[in-house]
DNA sequence: GACAAATTAGATCAAGTGATATAGAATTGC
DNA sequence: GCAATTCTATATCACTTGATCTAATTTGTC
C-alpha cells in the first residue's frame, strides 16, 4: 500500500495506480479525487482491523474477568497490528502534523477505539487487577508497545529480527500481557495462527 | 522540522529553505543534496538525543542495580522521546520501507542503541530483577512505548490528552518503569523538568 | 580602500505531480 | 441486436519538484 510506504503526500496517484495495474487517471474517475481514495482506503483498513480483532479474539479463551477481557484487547490488538502494519503506518504517517484528513480519522475511527480500551481499562483498575497506571497514559504506551515492531518491520528486520515469525508475535503478546496486566491468574495463552498478510 | 512532519520525499526544499528564511538553491549549496541535508540533520538529532539522556540520566538517583540501570535508562527515553518528537518521527516515516536511508540510519545510529538497551536488559535478566521477557522482543515494545505518545502528539491533543504538560510525561515514565520494570526495591522517582522544545 | 573568496539571489531546467478532456472499448439492459 | 451506459486509454493541463547556472552581493584579509 503506498500510503503506508511513503504517506500521503509522498505516494503518487501514478504510482498508486501501477500498484494497481491501471492508469492514473482511472483514481479520479472511480473515487472523485486522492484524498476521497485515501478516506475509502483508511475505511477499508479499518474494517479490516475489526475484522482481525474479532478473529483473533474469538480464538482465545473466552474472558471472565475484566483483566481477562483486557489480555484478550491486548494479544488481539498485538496479532492484528502484526497482520495488518499497513494501518499503523498510515496513522504515523498522518498523525506528526495536524490536518483535515488527521481530525477526520480521529473522530471516525480512533476516538472510539481509545474509548474502548479506556473503558476495559477502568473496569480492571476498579477491581485492583491491573497497575496503578492513569488511564490517559495507557493507550499511547499499549499501542506503541503493540504496533512499533510492525511498523518499523524493515528496520527491524535489518536488526535481524524477524516480526513475520508467529513465533515473535506469540512472543511479543506474551510480554505484553506480562507487563501491562501482571499474571494474578491465567499463564499466557497460544492465540490463534497467523493468516497470511500482504 | 519537516522531514519530520511530513517524510523525506514529501517534504519539499523550498519549504525547509522558507522555514530557514533563505532560499531554495541555498541547500544544494550548502549541502551536496537534499539527502546530504537530511544526513546532517539526523546526526545533529541524534547528538541532540545523546545529550538529552545523558542530561535526564545525571538528574536521576545514581542507579546501584542493573534494575536501577534500566530504569534510569527508561526514563531518560521517555523524557528525551517528549524533548525531541522530531527524532523518532524521521524514524517512523523511514522505517516503514527499506532504502538506502534505513540502512544508512541503522548501522549508523540505531544498532549501538539497540544493543546497549540489550546489554542492559541482558544484565538486569541475569540477577532476576526484571520479568522474563526476550530481549529481542523488548526493544521496540520499550521503544514504542515510550515515543508513540509524543510522536503523534498532534493525533494525542486531539483526543484531549496534554503530551506537553511535564505531568503527563512523568506519569508516563512511571507507568513504563512500574510495568517494565515492577517495583522491587525504590519508588518511582521525580525526574528533571522539562526544558523547552521547538 | 581593494581584491579575492564565500555566500546569496533570481532565473531556468527536465521530470514528476493531481486533475481533466476526449475518444475508444466493454458491458449492460431491453 | 443495438443503443445507452459504464469503464478504459491516451494526451494534455497548470503546477511543483530537486538541481543547476549565472550574476549580484556580502564577507574576510591585506
Amino acid at each position: 500500500m503506498e500510503f503506508a510506504a511513503h504517506g500521503f503526500e509522498a505516494a503518487s496517484t501514478r504510482s498508486i495506480a501501477a500498484a494497481a495495474d491501471t492508469q492514473q487517471p482511472q483514481i479520479n474517475y472511480h473515487f472523485e479525487s486522492k484524498e476521497a481514495l485515501w478516506k475509502a482506503a483508511l475505511d477499508h483498513l479499518f474494517d479490516r482491523l475489526d475484522e482481525s480483532m474479532r478473529r483473533h479474539a474469538a480464538a482465545l479463551p473466552a474472558p471472565v474477568t475484566a483483566r481477562d477481557r483486557l489480555a484478550v484487547t491486548v494479544r488481539s490488538f498485538v496479532h492484528a497490528a502484526a497482520e495488518l502494519p499497513e494501518l499503523n503506518r498510515i496513522m504515523v504517517h498522518e498523525s506528526t502534523v495536524p490536518s483535515d484528513r488527521l481530525r477526520w480519522i480521529v473522530d471516525r475511527h480512533t476516538r472510539p477505539r481509545v474509548e474502548l480500551v479506556a473503558t476495559e481499562w477502568r473496569a480492571a483498575r476498579a477491581t485492583g487487577e491491573v497497575p496503578p497506571i492513569d488511564e490517559s497514559v495507557l493507550y499511547y504506551s499499549l499501542v506503541g508497545a503493540a504496533s512499533l515492531a510492525y511498523v518499523n518491520a524493515p528496520e527491524a528486520e535489518l536488526l535481524g529480527y524477524n516480526t513475520l515469525d508467529p513465533a515473535f508475535i506469540v512472543a511479543h503478546a506474551d510480554a505484553l500481557v506480562l507487563t501491562f496486566l501482571p499474571a494474578p491468574i491465567s499463564e499466557p495463552q497460544r492465540p490463534v495462527r497467523e493468516g497470511t498478510t500482504t
